[in-house]
RNA sequence: GCCGAAGUGGCGGAACUGGCAGACGCGCCGGACUCAAAAUCCGGUGCCCCUCGGGGCGUGUGGGUUCGAUCCCCACCUUCGGCACCA
């Protein structure tokens, strides 16, 4: 038999699925059904970088290979559809430094990527691929943004964001890590700017009480609840009387209203404008809101607790008592109301600046835990308390349950050249104007300059942002920020059930048929922005009635990181390997073999160079010992041999592990097992059997050797080939190994028909020689422990 | 600080539901082939003791439950992740 050859192989397939357009998968006929028939695989859609592939999408889009290749041959029809995130600033930031259009450079990168996607051989449906920066995407991802403006779900506001001085534009609260710009690690600057946002909040519940409904990793579901963090409490109004205002506050411990000593205000507040308006006290505080309120956020989370009287007293709404207003630097304006009433007997935050400023601390619940010092509800139990006092405001017009959270509305806007125009037109007469839908897409126009100097590149350009007022006709001027890229992946998978689309961005019927998507697969890192996202987008989509569904990823899987020496790979460490050189060396097959064998998909892995030799090692056994057996006499149906039942077992063990427990390291280790006894047992009259099972549980991981073998067996097009099915007749064991055990101790292993009585077993084992050394007569009838055709415990 | 996940040979890992710890692979050791090397093939490989028949220890540490624990419970240590002045 001539030698394997990856590349000739590997290569000679690749053409035969383009030829054959092996995984396009057709659409259902009008009125046909979605039953369990259909199967929507999904991994997330890679960022077009110049890099390439790294082994990251290597293992991602490997592992949902497997799947697809699995269920395809399960019966299912699968769609596996592929695109690019391909807006956004690296691109951007590449033309800058080098010259030459984003677009030409984000292009040039698609090519790039999609030759070395074709040459993994992984099996996508490339008819529906598509890219958001393409027109025909973007027409609707601007028609989408339109559809949540009309319905006030899409809303300007000057807001307090995080500005990235670097960058030079807004960054999402999803997207600042540690006070610092998540792309460059810039510190963040705090600035007050007219922004846009998604009202995401108005959805907060739901997308909270919908975790439920979805089959994801716990700890996925768990970061998203935290950083939604719904809180239960009370709402409660303080009155200055000499303003005639009611501040209101947001508190959790509304038991401890009694010991609220003080309030206190954030320096971003309105209020500390109007509280000291007129007042000798205006200057000095005023001066210390704007340096409280410039300093860095991540200054501002570590300094110690500062703060300025105002001058002012409000009315504490439980006992009447005027307690002295305070401006400081640890209330935050974007949670809550953005002023608290302070308890510092039972606050640490509180504590420390009280004890700092001298303010006085009045215990209200004692060591017990009742209440204490609070008039008519002292001796109530905290829990209780609060639900009293709640009650008694209630009643007052004082107070009110209040529900509140830590999400923040979504700010998309960026100040910035490569993205989604914002298809809406300033009037002076009209407002916000948005663009007929009929005039989408507004194009990405031209600029000269793509850096940002204090305004968005796109309003350098005069053609573009002088335009009439679609309403009235007088004079108006465009939106010239666009749309963070996570607005373009928020909706993707819905344009891959229908990428031609010219009429809508999505025909119901069709969606509605392969959605919600099956498996989802990608990176944790995306647990708070993507996914998030991108659930919110369908709850909006299925509440204005564009589709049938209220979550898009029914399950969920993340992959681990593939390091190298222990650190994450990067081109700065220098200890990259790149699927281009992998192939080259190694090939596809071996490749694809190797990063699933590593270890669990869903944890981190370590990437050797000499363990993916061990991998062509393999490959190339696989391809010798699989020739030798197709030179054999076919196998008798159903032929009862040592190897004929190792390739049952095998066929039980692979089917079990990607099927049920979706686990892809231990699949490759059985067939080796199986490969491994053929090669010990080539005389066996199941050989050919073995060989043909084990290159038809191959397929998924190495589809061109396992095809290549497929045919030199006499066979064609495995891809289409049902799954292989274990006879359960031949998974049966006619006799087993019983462990004896004595004390706890393993002393003997005996070979016994299977299925015999417990008694029959305890027989057995103490007729064990070795059981009976152990035993040495000691007193009296040992208990039994049996698990039947297993194991005898015998206990003295 | 609070919350969560994970710790198994020289290395990556396996052991699915409380029942033989270390499958499979890497590395290493020995042998075959070779003038030699590479490649390939065969055998060995948790640690310690040994009279070579076997014996003891062993899944981060200490305890507990159980006839029996890598697996369940408690405490601690380490690593990784989330949140972090959230009222």
């Amino acid at each position: 038999m001539d030698e394997y050859d990856a590349q000739t192989i590997e290569t000679k397939w690749q053409a035969v699925w383009e030829a054959e357009q092996a995984f396009v998968v057709p659409d259902p006929e009008p009125g046909e059904a979605a039953d369990s028939d259909e199967f929507y695989m999904l991994e997330m859609l890679p960022y077009p970088s110049a890099n390439g592939l790294h082994m990251g999408h290597v293992l991602n889009y490997t592992l949902g290979d497997v799947v697809t290749h699995f269920r395809r041959r399960n019966g299912s029809r699968v769609l596996r559809p592929m695109g690019y995130d391909a807006f956004g600033l690296p691109a951007e930031n590449a033309a800058i430094k080098e010259g030459g259009h984003p677009r030409e450079i984000t292009d040039r990168n698609i090519a790039s990527i999609g030759r070395q996607m074709r040459r993994m051989g992984w099996a996508i449906d490339w008819t529906r691929e598509v890219s958001a920066h393409q027109p025909s995407y973007y027409r609707w991802t601007q028609w989408l943004f339109l559809k949540f403006f009309e319905h006030g779900l899409a809303y300007r506001k000057g807001a307090p964001v995080n500005w990235c001085p670097n960058d030079q534009t807004v960054l999402s609260n999803e997207h600042v890590i540690d006070g610092r710009c998540e792309r460059c690690g810039a510190v963040v600057e705090a600035r007050i700017m007219d922004q846009w946002f998604f009202k995401i909040t108005a959805y907060a519940d739901e997308l909270l009480a919908d975790l439920d409904t979805i089959d994801w990793p716990e700890r996925t579901k768990k970061i998203q609840t935290d950083w939604i963090g719904r809180s239960e409490g009370a709402e409660v109004l303080f009155r200055v009387e000499e303003l005639d205002l009611d501040i209101p506050v947001f508190t959790t411990r509304a038991d401890t209203l009694f010991g609220a000593t003080f309030f206190v205000v954030a320096p971003e507040s309105p209020l500390v404008e109007q509280l000291t308006a007129g007042t000798e006290r205006y200057e000095q505080v005023i001066s210390y809101a704007r340096i409280a309120a410039a300093r860095p956020r991540e200054e501002r989370e570590t300094r110690e607790k500062t703060g300025v009287f105002t001058g002012r007293y409000a009315t504490n709404p439980v006992n009447g008592e005027q307690i002295p207003i305070w401006v400081a630097d640890y209330v935050l304006m974007d949670y809550g109301t953005g002023a608290i009433m302070a308890v510092p007997a039972h606050d640490e935050r509180d504590r420390e600046f009280a004890e700092r400023h001298g303010l006085p601390i009045v215990d209200v619940v004692g060591e017990d835990g009742r209440l204490i010092q609070s008039e008519q509800f002292d001796g109530l139990p905290w829990e209780e308390g609060r639900r009293a006092i709640v009650e008694w405001l209630s009643g007052q017009g004082k107070g009110k349950p209040a529900i509140n959270y830590r999400l923040r509305d979504w700010s998309f806007s960026r100040q910035r050249y490569w993205g989604c125009p914002i298809p809406v037109v300033y009037c002076d007469e009209c407002g916000i104007v948005p663009v007929p839908e009929d005039e989408l897409p507004v194009l990405l126009p031209e600029v000269d300059n793509y850096r940002p100097k204090g305004e968005p590149p796109l309003a350098s350009n005069p053609d573009f942002v002088n335009v009439p007022c679609p309403r009235c006709g007088g004079p108006g001027r465009r939106e010239t920020e666009t749309m963070d890229t996570f607005v373009d992946s928020s909706w993707y998978f819905l344009r891959y059930c229908d990428p031609h689309d010219e009429q809508t961005a999505f025909d119901r019927r069709l969606v509605d048929y392969w959605m919600p998507i099956d498996q989802y697969v990608g990176g944790i890192d995306h647990a708070k922005g993507h996914l998030l996202y991108s659930r919110f987008f369908v709850k909006v989509l299925n509440d204005i009635g564009l589709l049938g569904f209220r979550e898009p990823f029914q399950r969920l899987f993340h992959q681990g990181w593939v390091k190298q020496g222990g650190s994450k790979m990067s081109k700065s460490k220098g200890n990259v390997t790149g699927p281009d050189d992998l192939i080259a060396q190694y090939g596809a097959d071996a490749t694809r073999l190797y990063i699933l064998f590593l270890g669990p998909a869903d944890q981190d892995m370590d990437w050797t160079p000499e363990g993916v030799e061990g991998m062509v090692r393999f490959v190339r056994r696989l391809w010798r010992v699989v020739g030798d057996a197709a030179q054999r006499e076919p196998s008798p149906e159903g032929v009862d041999t040592p190897l004929a039942r190792k390739a049952h077992e095998t066929i039980a063990r692979v089917t079990d592990d990607i099927g049920r427990r979706f686990v892809f390291n231990t699949p490759t280790s059985a067939v080796m097992e199986l490969v491994n006894e053929l090669s010990r047992a080539p005389e066996d009259p199941a050989a050919r059997f073995a060989a043909e099972t084990a290159v038809s549980l191959i397929q998924p991981y190495a589809p061109h050797v396992a095809e290549e073998l497929w045919e030199r067996l006499g066979h064609e097009r495995l891809w289409t080939q049902p799954w292989p099915v274990a006879d359960e007749r031949l998974l049966q064991r006619d006799t087993v190994q019983l462990v004896l055990q004595v004390n706890g101790k393993v002393r003997d292993k005996i070979e016994v028909p299977a299925g015999l009585s417990e008694a029959e077993l305890i027989a057995l084992a103490k007729a064990s020689e070795k059981v009976q050394a152990h035993l040495n007569g000691g007193g009296g009838e040992p208990r039994a422990f049996v698990v039947p055709d297993k194991l005898v415990n015998l206990v003295v």
